[in-house]
DNA sequence: GCAATATGGATTTTCGAAAATTTTTGCATT
DNA sequence: AATGCAAAAATTTTCGAAAATCCATATTGC
C-alpha cells in the first residue's frame, strides 16, 4: 500500500469516527506530524476526500473535516431509502445461494458481536459487522454504482451516528438486533416487499433516534465528544 | 484557481469529450506536458477523478481512463431513472417561480442552439444547454446529494454519448427537442406522474439509441474515433 | 532450447525546498 | 480607541530531484 492509500484510509477513518471534528481546519503541517508522513500523498488523500465529500477545500485556503447538519443527515437517509430498497428488491430476484449464505453468515457474526458486553464489547467491531451485513444484503443487486453511493451514504450517516453511540445505551427501548433478524428473515425469504418495507422502517428508525440525540439541546455535548 | 484545480477541470472535461480515450494510460511526464504543470497538481486531480470512477488508479503503475462497458451504461441509466425522478418529483412539489422561469431559459436557450447549423451548429455549445436544461428541471429538490450524485451519472452517461453525437445526425428519426418541451410542459404544469414517465421515456430512448450505435460491429469504429 | 535471473530504463511515488498566497501582528496615524 | 497599512509569520501550492518500484530485455545456468 502507497502512502497516499494509506493516508487516505487513515483520513477517512478518522473523519467518519469523528476523531476529527467537522468542520476543524486540517493543516498539513499537523497531518505530516500526526500521520508521519509529507505533504504529497497527504494532499492526494484530501482530493479524494474532497471528492466524496468528508472534507471541503477552498482555493488557497486549505482543507476541513466537512460539517454536519441535521439537513444533510435527512438528505442522505432518504436517498440511503431509495436506492437501497431498489437494490435490495434487485438482490432478492437476482440472488443466488452464495448470496443467501452470505447474508446468514453475516448476521451471524453481528450477533456473535453484539452480544458481548464488557471488555469483549467493541464498538468498532460491531460497526463493521453491521455495515457488512447491510452490504450482505446488497451484495446481489449486481450494480456496482448503486454499491459506490450506497457506500458513500453509509460515510455520511456514520459520522452523525459515532457521536450517539459511543453514548451508550442510546438505543433507547429499540431492538436494534430484532430488526436485523427480522429483515434477513423477510430477505431469505424472498419477499421484496417486506424486506424493502422493514429495511426502510430501520433507516427511519435510526434517523429519528439521531434526530432526537441532536437537537439543539443535545448538540452541544455531542460536538464536544467527537472533537475529542 | 489554482493548478490543481485547472488540471481537474481540463482533465475531467477531455476524458468526459473522449480525447483521452478510454482505457488509455494516463502517464504523468505525457499530461505534464499536454497540460503544462508538474506532477504534484495532476496527481490531486488525478485522485479527485479516481474518486469519481472517471479514472482508475493502481498502485505503483499509475492511472488509466477508466473503460466503458454496456453494462456500465445501463446501470447509469438506469440509476439515473429512480433517482432524477424522485428529484423530478420533489422539485414539482416544493418548486417556486424561479425554478419555473429557469426551466423556461433554459429549454428556450437550448432551442436556440439545437436550431443553429452550419457554422453557427456547435454540439458542444449544445450538450452545455442540454445539460443546464436538465439540472434546471431538478434544481428545486433541495437534496444536495441528489444533485452530485445526478453530476456524477451525467458524467458518466455523457461519455457514451459523446462518440455517437459526433456521428452526426444519428439522432435517427428521434425528435429529442419535442421530448424536452413535452417534459418541460408536464413540469410546469406540475403534473408529477406525466412529468416522471416523460423523462424516463427520455433516457430509455437515449439508452436505445446508444446501445444500438454500440452494438459490438460498431463499438470497434466508435473506440477508434474517441481515441482521435 | 528454456526457465530463471540479473540488468537497465521507464514510471510512479515521495520528499524537501521554493514560490505564492493568506493571515496575523505591530505600528503609526487620526 | 479605532483605522489603515506594512512587515512578519503561517500556510498552501508547486516544482524538481531522489527514492522506490515496475517492466522489458538480455544473459546465465541447466
Amino acid at each position: 500500500m502507497t502512502l497516499a492509500e494509506k493516508a487516505y484510509v487513515d483520513l477517512r477513518h478518522d473523519i467518519i469516527r469523528g476523531v476529527l471534528a467537522p468542520g476543524r481546519p486540517l493543516r498539513l503541517a499537523d497531518l505530516s506530524e500526526r500521520y508521519g508522513m509529507g505533504f504529497s500523498p497527504l494532499r492526494e488523500a484530501l482530493n479524494r476526500l474532497q471528492a466524496e465529500r468528508l472534507v471541503t477545500a477552498e482555493s488557497l485556503r486549505g482543507f476541513r473535516v466537512a460539517p454536519l447538519s441535521l439537513d444533510e443527515l435527512h438528505d442522505t437517509v432518504s436517498l440511503r431509502i431509495l436506492i437501497e430498497t431498489r437494490a435490495l428488491r434487485a438482490a432478492i430476484a437476482e440472488g443466488d445461494d452464495a448470496w443467501a449464505a452470505g447474508i446468514v453468515s453475516a448476521l451471524y457474526a453481528l450477533k456473535l458481536q453484539a452480544g458481548r458486553s464488557g471488555p469483549d464489547a467493541d464498538i468498532w467491531a460491531l460497526e463493521a459487522r453491521h455495515h457488512a451485513f447491510h452490504l450482505s444484503l446488497l451484495a446481489a443487486c449486481n450494480s456496482p454504482w448503486t454499491l459506490e453511493f450506497v457506500e458513500r451514504l453509509y460515510a455520511a450517516t456514520e459520522r452523525y451516528r459515532i457521536p450517539v453511540l459511543l453514548d451508550a445505551g442510546l438505543a433507547a427501548g429499540r431492538d436494534v438486533q430484532a430488526e436485523h433478524s427480522a429483515l434477513a428473515d423477510a430477505t431469505l425469504d424472498r419477499d421484496a416487499d417486506r424486506a424493502a418495507a422493514l429495511l426502510e422502517a430501520h433507516y427511519l428508525h435510526t434517523v429519528e433516534a439521531l434526530t432526537a440525540a441532536m437537537r439543539p439541546e443535545a448538540t452541544e455535548a455531542v460536538r464536544a465528544r467527537a472533537a475529542k
